[in-house]
DNA sequence: ACCCAGGTGGCCC
DNA sequence: GGGCCACATGGG
């Protein structure tokens, strides 16, 4: 669990995932990139950006058809532009229009609050609680699915007990989870993808078999 | 012309 | 409670 980390850590460095400005962009991002490129969400962030849409009022007020014109690039464009523009009206209606309000609940609380949302299922919502609230929260994706399977660190495979292993064996360490969760997205992409022969593998065991 | 990308909700059994 | 399926664009 560590010493992976320590390995990955010493190959690709500090990544410093997730720059967004502000907690409501960082999670409008969170439900951008579900299923999608990341190359993509950075697109459509900035369209919503050019329209002043980055913030919850002006969003919650805009014409659905702009809204998707601007998350187009983000692929499933419909189902986004609405989820995004009904994120921005419950945010105001139930938490005052501030991600800051909503993560004031409690790492458990607002985890229970986002999973109630239409649109954010368990990564999502942990994805937010950890890069927008700094909580402690492993974010279990696809990559890390697959890591854990083939390494092989867990046989688990659902969403809450694959968490529950990478939690319990590490410090609840929101700078730590942060690093490691960006850490595992980073060598996917730069070495088990790029080289599925997996030469030189810092996890040395840890890519053998299906990148 | 494939395949995949920092998932989720709705059905079906 | 698990197994499919739709959702959609952009890049390799």
């Amino acid at each position: 669990m560590t010493q992976v980390y320590s390995a990955l850590q010493r190959a690709y460095g500090p990544q410093r995932w997730w720059p967004a400005e502000t907690g409501f962009e960082m999670a409008l991002g969170a439900i951008l990139t579900q299923n999608t490129a990341w190359s993509n969400v950075e697109k459509a962030v900035a369209n919503l950006k050019a329209e002043g849409l980055l913030e919850p009022g002006p969003l919650a007020r805009a014409h659905i058809s702009k809204v998707r014109s601007c998350v187009r690039p983000a692929g499933y464009y419909r189902q986004k532009a609405e989820r995004i523009r009904r994120f921005a009206r419950w945010l105001i209606s139930e938490h005052q229009g501030e991600v800051a309000v909503l993560l004031g609940l409690g790492k458990e609380k607002a985890r229970a609050e986002l999973l109630s949302f239409n649109g954010i299922g368990p990564e999502t919502a942990d994805s937010i609680l950890l890069y927008a609230g700094g909580y402690p929260a492993f974010v279990i994706d696809a990559y890390t699915r697959r890591l854990a399977n083939r390494y092989p660190l867990s046989k688990e495979r659902g969403y809450a007990e694959l968490q529950s292993f990478f939690q319990a064996g590490l410090p609840a360490d929101s700078e730590l989870f942060n690093e490691y969760h960006a850490l595992i997205v980073k060598h996917a992409k730069e070495h088990c993808r790029a080289r599925p022969e997996c030469g030189g593998c810092p996890l040395a065991k840890g890519c053998e078999s299906r990148h």
